[in-house]
DNA sequence: AGCACGCCGACT
DNA sequence: GTCGGCGTGCTC
């Protein structure tokens, strides 16, 4: 298997030797096409002869033992049928990009040539090059000429005998080794001690480093050189000049990059109603292997969590603790070490490569430390053996499905596949569960337990709908805030306490326009409007990440009427410390929250008070727990309710429930303010009386009168390319394919509210399928019309991809 | 996916 | 005349 999207597999030759020792699921770096290198994985080993061509031979085995089990082939092979990607795809995201080295080509010269007259220029010039470096990347000669076409040049330079070419690979893993000392052996008695030191006598900073070395050494354990420089105040040459002197010696010892210290502590005694609700799930797993917990804002789910992992972990088994977003790690992931300490490893994308691969290599090896693996959802493709427990939280959360790139897979729902091949169990864990899980719940396929008391019997916060257009009437808005809002806001901080402002968008202001022509400026890559951004006084385009100055004039009349419309989180933000110029007001999202610690910086900043006002988008919403919080204000909720999507309801439902929970958590009730234009809107009269069960009943029913999940599933399929006519026509034919199999079901085609994004123009189709209609079937059919579609010489540029389940 | 081969436009 | 565009086909 290749880790790139073709669906075949393919032959290679080895010695009878290499068939000995190599087991399905090790790495061999094979070459592929004229002159690529990859690591391909052994899906099988046979004898049979492939007839139409050579099989070539394997250039080298890359792993002592299997990288990937069985098991997770088997799981690979489901996402890979179950979303319609290819098998190299799963192969490709599952995999620590460490491991999936690709080769560079590397050119030599030959040195037996000299013949330099039988050169042309450019070839002269990649000769000369060779002379001072002994060895050009293709990339270093592209970047010597100064030109794209690079190959051509090269092959005449082989055939003149002048270079040899040949293809590198580099193991990109890296162990970090760490430094430590050692006293050199002539020294271990005791009484050349004070002969040492009197040796040194002269030297002073060198007798310090060794009398700090002995102070350490009481501790019996080894010691870092880094730790003698510190404890002895003494800098690295001082110890490389022991070392010259034979009396140190410095030795290597490779170690993980991630490490915990600290001390563990005993569970927490769970109280009446999470133990009741233990003792459920446990009652359900015992007919079920799927079990939906259903624990209300701030009721302790995360308690409940741990007891079932230690019980889970006292059978010698693996958990993995699926979180949606990195966001939530920080704080989850201190309140597990808290119990569990170093079993825990942390597993997502912001961490390094060579991070990624320890942790693999410790989850392979079953090693105690990676017991627990908490993280993100490529979590699901580390190579466990003995999985008993999956816990996936806030299971409702629509990150847990992959868009970009293929596999388009479902975290959630190939976690539960996933525990079904390893025969574990899995427990969905939310306070506003996906109607999809509810449903399955409700149908008796999953178990299902609720948990529906504050901690602490802390109550749940008073939620309170205040209308816009009213205030507005009366005059009773200041910018974006109602005389209400602000009102509790001043009373929050004048008890000392922080608010957290919640608007669903970031930027300054979504859209620019002109006062006197209405035009607006757009993004040239894509179908949207840019917006504002005060920080940097610019226009960004949140698509393509296209960005320009903001204009004086504009760009259509030429008048300077510029104005902005609609609001964002730097808008907010902006209102906010003009209205209480005394305390400190923070922004999260996407723009502040950049780069590993983004996320850490700002709510370690809130966490300590630092900061009064959060205003947030709703990376907010997600989990986080801040105990001093006593009023959340949702600035618009309408944004959230006017969405062109059939989940657009439940999502502003869940949304603002998850935000609303954010206040109150520890000792008094909360406060939740909700601005709108439509108060009387049903999603936000369930909101304020949090009520899930009505808000799932009515939508259920709507997704039932609408053909929509969990009754009807849900395939989408987008066409891309740059020219629209191509696209349209393509569309077109594809439509009356996809018809004339599935008939009303399917669904377009239509344009997506952005219809060109870099530059590419888009187009969709989705195919409803009942709930009698065989899945599996359908997928056949679809791959069959693709082919055909793919077979038609004028579509064959369009890009086509496939979403299952896209929501 | 990546890469070579092959056929057409605008430039040293 | 060639450089470089991308359409087409193939990879064990």
């Amino acid at each position: 298997m290749l880790p790139i999207p073709i669906q075949k597999t393919f032959t290679y030759s080895v010695t009878e030797d290499e068939a000995n020792f190599l087991k399905k699921g090790m790495r061999v770096a094979v070459s592929f096409g004229k002159s690529k290198m990859y690591s391909a994985l052994v899906l099988n080993i046979h004898q049979t002869k492939p007839t139409l061509y050579e099989a070539k031979e394997i250039h080298q085995i890359l792993d002592e033992v299997p990288l990937v089990n069985e098991l997770q082939l088997k799981h690979w092979q489901w996402i890979s049928s179950y979303y319609l990607c290819s098998l190299g795809d799963v192969y490709r995201a599952a995999l620590p990009s460490a491991f999936l080295l690709e080769s560079e080509s590397v050119i030599n010269k030959n040195e037996e040539f000299s013949e330099d007259a039988i050169l042309t220029d450019d070839e002269f010039l990649i000769f000369e090059a060779l002379q001072h470096q002994s060895q050009l990347t293709i990339h270093q000669v592209i970047a010597i000429l100064g030109k794209q076409k690079v190959m051509p040049i090269i092959n005449s330079l082989i055939k003149k005998e002048a270079i040899i070419i040949k293809e590198e690979i580099y193991e990109q893993y890296k162990p970090k080794l760490v430094k430590y000392v050692r006293l050199h052996a002539d020294y271990s008695s005791d009484d050349s001690l004070g002969k040492l030191l009197e040796e040194l006598s002269r030297a002073k900073k060198q007798r310090e480093a060794v009398l700090g070395y002995f102070q350490l050494s009481t501790s019996k354990k080894p010691i870092k050189a880094k730790d003698l420089e510190e404890k002895a105040k003494v800098s690295a040459t001082i110890l490389k000049s022991l070392v010259d002197k034979n009396i140190f010696e410095f030795y290597h010892i490779q170690t993980d990059r991630i490490q915990f210290n600290g001390d563990t502590n005993d569970l927490k005694v769970l109280n009446e109603f999470q133990e009741k609700a233990l003792l459920e799930i446990k009652e359900t797993f015992k007919e079920k292997d799927v079990t939906l917990l259903h624990g209300i804002t701030s009721s302790g789910k995360t308690e409940v969590y741990t007891k079932l992992i230690q019980e889970v972990l006292d059978q010698g088994k693996q958990v993995v603790f699926l979180l949606p977003e990195i966001a939530l790690t920080t704080q989850i992931i201190t309140r597990l070490q808290f119990y569990f300490g170093e079993q825990i490893s942390v597993f997502h994308s912001k961490y390094s490569m060579n991070e990624r691969v320890e942790v693999w290599n410790n989850v392979l090896e079953n090693k105690p430390k990676a017991r627990i693996i908490l993280g993100a959802r490529s979590s699901i493709f580390l190579p466990f053996s003995n999985l008993g427990l999956i816990v996936v939280d806030e299971e409702h959360e629509t990150s847990y499905k992959q868009f970009e790139p293929s596999p388009r897979y479902n975290a959630r729902d190939s976690a539960i596949v996933l525990a079904k091949i390893h025969k574990a169990k899995i427990l969905l864990g939310s306070a506003t569960p996906s109607l999809e899980s509810y449903f399955n719940a409700q149908q008796n396929k999953y178990g299902f337990v609720e948990l529906n008391r504050r901690h602490g019997n802390v109550q749940l916060p008073k939620i309170e709908l205040i209308d816009v257009k009213e205030k507005q009437r009366k005059k009773e808005m200041t910018g974006h805030f109602s005389d209400r809002l602000l009102k509790l806001i001043q009373e929050a901080l004048d008890l000392k306490e922080q608010v957290i402002l919640f608007q669903n968008r970031r930027g300054f202001s979504p859209v620019v326009e002109c006062n006197t022509c209405g035009v607006s400026p757009e993004c040239p890559n894509c179908d949207v409007s840019l917006t504002y951004h005060k920080f940097r006084h610019e226009l960004r385009c949140h698509y393509c990440n296209y960005q320009r100055s903001m204009p004086n004039s504009c760009g259509a009349c030429g008048s300077n009427t510029l104005d902005n419309k609609g609001f964002g989180t730097e808008q907010i933000e902006l209102e906010l410390t003009q209205l209480f110029p005394n305390h400190k007001i923070g922004r999260m999202d996407l723009d502040t929250t950049r780069g590993k610690y983004g996320y850490q910086k700002i709510i370690g900043a809130f966490e300590a008070k630092e900061i009064d006002v959060l205003v947030g988008t709703q990376m907010l919403s997600k989990g986080l727990d801040f105990e001093n919080v006593t009023l959340v204000g949702i600035i618009n909720a309408d944004s959230m309710l006017n969405f062109p999507d059939f989940r657009a309801h439940e999502r502003a439902y869940d949304m603002m429930v998850q935000v609303s929970g954010r206040s109150g958590r520890s000792k008094k009730q909360g406060n939740v303010a909700i601005q709108t234009y439509n108060p009387h809107h049903q999603i936000l009269q369930q909101v304020s009386t949090t009520s899930y069960a009505e808000m799932y009943k009515e939508q259920l029913q709507e997704r039932w009168q609408y053909k929509y999940p969990p009754y009807f599933r849900l395939i989408k399929i987008t066409l891309k390319h740059k020219d629209y006519n191509k696209v349209d026509s393509g569309v077109n034919w594809l439509f009356k394919a996809l018809y004339s199999s599935f008939g009303e079901h399917v669904l377009g085609p239509t344009a997506p509210a952005v219809s060109r994004v870099r530059n590419q123009y888009i187009k969709n189709i989705v195919i409803k399928i009942p709930p009698k209609q065989n899945l599996a079937q359908t997928k056949k059919q679809l791959q069959k019309i693709k082919n055909t579609f793919e077979a038609v010489k004028d579509f064959r540029p369009i890009r086509f991809i496939t979403d299952v389940d896209a929501y």
